[in-house]
DNA sequence: GGGTGTGAAACCTTTCACAGCT
DNA sequence: AGCTGTGAAAGGTTTCACACCC
């Protein structure tokens, strides 16, 4: 959260910020803010404030960003083709480097510059490219599976958008999206206008 | 979040549950459950548990899932078609009950069995159905426009898949997924193995 | 006996306020 | 003078433990 303030910030052109500053720009408190940043270390330069970039740059390696991370998508469906497709994961932070799928139909043609890959062929892939990322656009029996998969492979964490609840293994931690909850929350703040947003 | 793991126990064809076997099974402390459960209305039976469909249904209701939610789909691009394809969104709880584009390539052609429309017509769709949920999948920068739209429009909840800070009105609520901020945060714990994951 | 609902205790987070640095 | 970093106070949340009910 920190980082998309700062990184808000840079492209406004500010170099250096006050707690308090930063607390009224971004509805946050001034105390709050200091006990954060000072966690990670000390950044601030008292009486002056905070160095934007210096700031943004430290929480950028400590978040790892400050490198790339190859990506692998399986399943190219409507939703995978649409990931692939997404610029953020072309870049220098995110780079797809594989689209799977079992789909001897899809395997073969090529998307967003990939050719489809069967999934037998993802442990190569990250052996190959050193991927530690996965995301996972299968439809929901194939979820725990395609899992496991990323997982043998060697691949560390996986965003999840079937809605399956999948079966953890240690070392391949899984961040799900399940847009059947995000819109049961959303169902619930339409009838219940005063819920706030979360952040 | 208890809505989940009761459906979960419906499935299982559990009937009643106790604090603590619920606790068990889903990696949760029993007071708590209790704590909260109790903050819903007395649900639970002392020397039984709780009846799984009756707090299921309460929470339901509570949620406002016990009624049909009109959904309304702007963009119709990879994302937009794997959205209004989702099984969840053709149910009696959420049913797309249009999709619009501002491309006229798109508009006219059928996805998931309804007719592109024109984003001019987005307005007479929801008073005529009375939607009051959209979800947005077009690129950044139309994001806000869209979101405009759709408060004019009168829906309350708008879900927002695009990666743009939406400036929110009253009585329009926004709740945005952005990949990029996810994605960040599946690097920071592949980097950080010993990140615990969010419920 | 078994299990909920709930005050009290323990624990954690946020805010306050100020010493101390630039 | 101005602003950070940080102990102390205030405010919340979670766990404990037990009276009370089935």
């Amino acid at each position: 959260m920190y980082l998309r303030c700062l990184r808000k910030l840079q492209t406004e052109g500010v170099e250096r910020i006050s707690s308090n500053a930063m607390a009224q720009r971004f509805h946050l408190s001034s105390s709050q803010i200091r006990k954060d940043l000072a966690a990670f270390g000390e950044f601030g330069i008292r009486g002056v404030g905070y160095e934007v970039d210096a700031l943004a740059n430290h929480l950028r390696e400590l978040m790892g960003l400050d490198r790339t991370h190859g990506v692998v998508v399986v399943g190219v469906g409507n939703l995978g083709t649409a990931l692939s497709r997404f610029p953020g994961l072309q870049r220098d932070t995110f780079r797809v480097v594989g689209l799977f799928d079992t789909d001897p139909a899809k395997v073969g043609s090529e998307v967003a510059g990939h050719v489809v890959r069967p999934t037998e062929e993802l442990a190569d892939v990250v052996a190959e490219t050193g991927a530690r990322l996965g995301i996972l656009a299968v439809p929901a029996p194939a979820a725990q599976a395609s899992y496991d998969l990323l997982a043998d492979a060697g691949v560390t964490a996986v965003l999840n958008f079937a809605p399956a609840q999948i079966k953890e293994r240690a070392g391949t931690s899984v961040r799900s999206i399940d847009i059947r909850v995000v819109l049961e929350e959303l169902a619930h703040r339409s009838i219940a206008l005063d819920v706030p947003p979360t952040i």
